[in-house]
DNA sequence: TTGAAAGCGATACCAT
DNA sequence: ATGGTATCGCTTTCAA
């Protein structure tokens, strides 16, 4: 129960605590190898490990970031924080895992609790339009990195922001879908809250414009802002209740639809079989993210990659970075990449349901897009 | 960038910082209402948040437990992630969350570390068969919470185990697949080294001979050892694997199977796909964890669910109890739950594929099991 | 009702 | 090469 300290070593050992303390960070070329040894001896015997919140009071220095998700239960954002692990081991750092569930109140009270731990770097995935709360912790010193939120004009100027383009990713989906043949093709986005949104849908529009058609042909669908607060899980639902929005029979209804995440996607395509309507081959659907559930659904659902570990590379690096008066806030935006899957494939054009057994549907048509 | 003080705070408001120091803890009642004004406005002012590393090195304590998980990026450990936080938050904890991959030796640096970090309290989701090696953190004070790994014998005696009747649900989806007809039914389980496999497996073989059938008649398919050091997202290959090698025609194929875990499961399903074989109508499938894309997937996933929030709530109650000499050590057996959705249908008395679209198929099997 | 002072366990400067 | 000692920020007796 009782702890064995710094000093209890340094007796047994017969030495001083500074010494065992040299020992301890690596300053062993000021001791003679006799010293050495024994202290190597007296620590292994006595079972000793560094208390580390005295090491942390003296130094003020921690080997911590902190990761503020919406929620690890959300398959994207489980593989991120694992991603944001692993690159934090290699620098030696431990993860501090928040889940905010998109709650301001929540991130808020996060990251004040992870500044009284003494983190200063801290990766925040957040939907907050404004990080103006969090101005005096930057100006004390913390290091903050706004994930999956495009910069925004009025943001402390040391916060470094990064993400994927989602203005190309939105582009990429769209273009791709009109590539097939689509003519008309809605944008399901889940949460209002999600900053993310406006940049894809952007670059949905511009895909649209590009092609000579008009965007308000196309159908949108955003989850009213009234629903649960939700966290991200609820994506899926989201994604189903558009699917049978949008096929109701009240509007025309798209043959392509652009999911603003893969959960929202796969709640779609769920609500799609709920209409008895089949993915790739009625409706063509393309999602934002690749999980790994992107490729293990029944048919395997075409998206827009994030490099999770490469974002999580950099989003450590910029936690961790040193403080140096350097170039400070800037935003960083990688490319994504279209994953070609069987979820999208050109439109039917007399929606002629070919008789046969779903392999031969699959080899006809949407193998082809591959 | 220099942090504010309880000296400084105490000056300010022309107290001592014994007096700030009461009414941080809650003891008001030791001043007159004049003297905590000041203080409270002080506080504000100043901003001051008081030093987490120096309150814990002098009283010792720690609002916070340790969380080691196979890796955050399956979403069965995702979502119970977030329920041990939300029960910690409730509690008044927080949550620092590791990801051991499976790797023993990554689990006990983790206990380590955290030991290291002051934390008294560990939820450790282990497949370690032996926990000898914390023994003496564990006499030191450590409460250790062994989740989803049965008790063993030899286990040191105030570690408290946590997870559902593995053999039970084995049990339960077994049986359902009997009673729905089938005669031929494959256990497929991923690594070995999960020691839940045992359980469920043991449930799998008791319904099997309950019902008069010969055990050995039923293709197991588990994945060789050889295999990477996996972490969990890995299981979905594992079930993939399965599926192509159970249908490959060298040996009876079964008509249904009962996976591990959910992401087994769907590994299977997208297997059968490759394969041009249905789900729930060429053959039942069935997991689980009951995550919560099997409700989304195509078709939805009849499983066995673990009831994760009070899986947790109860793995949290144990690391944070206070360490009374009560009666320690014991184990925790919660009921699982069947859910009956589409995967899981009669089997085909003659192996008939009816000609038509997928959808008439899915009317005509799969969805009257319902 | 309030304050002075000791000390939690480690570090690092300054002596020797 | 080694050791003495002040100190990090806070809590907690014990005295006043």
């Amino acid at each position: 129960m009782a702890q064995v300290t710094i000093q209890q070593v340094a007796k047994a050992a017969g030495v001083s605590p500074s010494t065992v303390s040299n020992f301890l960070n690596g300053r062993t070329n000021r001791m003679v190898p006799a010293t050495r040894e024994r202290i190597v001896k007296t620590i292994a015997e006595l079972n000793y490990r560094p208390n580390r919140a005295a090491r942390q009071l003296r130094t003020g220095r921690t080997q911590r970031i902190g990761l503020i998700v919406p929620s690890v239960a959300n398959p994207f954002w489980g593989a991120f924080a694992r991603e944001v692990e692993v690159a934090a081991l290699k620098v030696g750092c431990s993860v501090l895992l928040c889940n905010s569930e998109r709650e301001p109140e929540r991130e808020r009270r996060y990251v004040e609790e992870l500044w009284d731990d003494g983190v200063r770097g801290i990766v925040l995935c957040t939907s907050l339009p404004s990080l103006d709360h969090f101005a005096d912790l930057i100006e004390r010193g913390l290091h903050l990195v706004a994930f999956d939120r495009p910069a925004q004009p009025d943001d402390p100027p040391s916060v470094v922001s990064i993400s994927i383009d989602n203005n190309l990713g939105g582009f990429l989906a769209t273009t791709h879908l009109l590539e097939l043949g689509h003519r008309r093709i809605a944008f399901v986005a889940g949460s209002l809250r999600s900053l993310n949104r406006a940049g894809r849908y952007s670059g949905f529009r511009t895909a649209i414009e590009a092609a000579g058609l008009d965007i308000d042909d196309m159908p949108t669908w955003q989850d009213e802002l009234g629903s649960a607060p939700s966290g991200d899980v609820e994506a899926a639902e989201v994604g189903r209740r558009a699917a049978h929005s949008l096929f109701s029979g009240e509007t025309p209804a798209p043959t392509a639809i652009v999911a603003n995440n893969d959960m929202t996607a796969l709640g779609f395509c769920r609500g799609l079989r709920d209409l008895g309507l089949h993915v790739g081959t009625d409706v063509s659907v393309i999602g934002f993210d690749d999980i790994v559930l992107a490729d293990l659904y029944d048919p395997p659902l075409t998206t827009v990659r994030q490099p999770i570990a490469q974002l999580a590379t950099l989003a450590v690096a910029e936690a961790i970075s040193t403080g140096v008066e350097g170039p400070a806030g800037h935003s960083v935006l990688l490319r994504p990449q279209l994953i070609l899957r069987e979820s999208t494939a050109p439109p039917q054009p007399a929606r002629i349901l070919t008789g046969s057994t779903g392999e031969s549907i699959v080899q006809g048509t949407a193998h082809g897009t591959d």
